[in-house]
DNA sequence: TTAGGTGCAAAGAGTTTGCTCGTAT
DNA sequence: ATACGAGCAAACTCTTTGCACCTAA
């Protein structure tokens, strides 16, 4: 079967060795947010005949055809996603290093328009939510675009930054 | 004179050295967010006996202190400003690397609300804009807080992440 | 006096790259 | 056939650290 980012390569006329196939096809689990060390660790599960210097020229050329986009929640590595039409946003659980995605429209226009105020154009955005799970007690049934990553929380575990309250 | 940060250190009873006053006044310069290097360049413009290690030492223990804050702009290398009341976010001009501060307090509330709904505890938040100059002609009279800090823009200037439009 | 700071160079972590060999087209 | 990809190890960037020496309190 040719997985979904696979399709995306051959379309952009990238030339489809086993190593890529492989790794397009750990990279098409939905609702993820891996970094290299992570797909190393999938892709060498399925075929040990990958190393990880592939695996890093293989996320930035995708990144360059507009396949994957990057992300830094830090803790310093990459993390990798497919591009998605609609945007959202990101919520990492600062315990467990987890990521729920979230989206809110009315963000956008507000974000357009602070730029504006300053006088910029806006090029891209960068909002992340850093949190810690509510007592379970209380914990709402609406359950959204939950992701299913957990990758570990960072090296030294020097949080991760962001304007504290 | 004793700089605003020094004063900060000597109440939290840190010992204050030569290498120390001088990190402590460059930090002091205001509307700024200097990374490593940059401290570094300054520090040693003043005084040539400061090694980089302990500029490394120096922002790791302020930051400890919570006299601090670490900033993660992308780019690979962390920022540092001084703590301050009252939130901010950042908006990064893409050419430039210069960073212009930006408040706004129905965020706050807004952010909030959305960790609760997916049933977190807010911990921090990190919002980020990138934008580019607009047209100069149009440029609206209303200057905010602008800080005057250009730190190259990246490495190899791979762009910052961010969620593009 | 002495707990703690500093400089230097070496070590780490994440990521990139030069080179040689291999393979999809 | 050949342009492009892969593996390996070395190189790079940012940051931390071990150790011998130094200094503020």
């Amino acid at each position: 079967m040719e997985s979904r980012i696979e399709r995306l390569c051959i379309d952009k006329g990238l030339k489809m060795t086993g190593q890529r196939r492989i790794i397009a096809r750990v990279l098409s689990e939905p609702g993820d947010h891996p970094d290299v060390e992570e797909l190393y660790r999938r892709a060498t599960a399925l075929d040990g005949r990958i190393s990880i210097a592939t695996v890093y020229r293989t996320v930035r050329l995708l990144e360059e055809k507009g396949i994957l986009e990057r992300r830094d929640f830090g803790g310093g590595r990459a993390r990798y996603e497919p591009t998605e039409h609609g945007h959202h946003h990101h919520l990492i659980d600062v315990d467990s290093g987890r990521v729920i995605e979230f989206e809110d429209p009315a963000h956008e226009q507000l974000l357009q328009e602070i730029a504006e105020r300053l006088g910029f154009d806006l090029v891209s955005t960068r909002l992340e939510l850093f949190g810690r799970r509510a007592d379970p007690q209380k914990l709402p049934t609406a359950a959204p675009r939950r992701s299913t990553d957990t990758v570990k929380p960072a090296k030294q575990s020097r949080s991760p930054q962001g304007v504290s309250r």
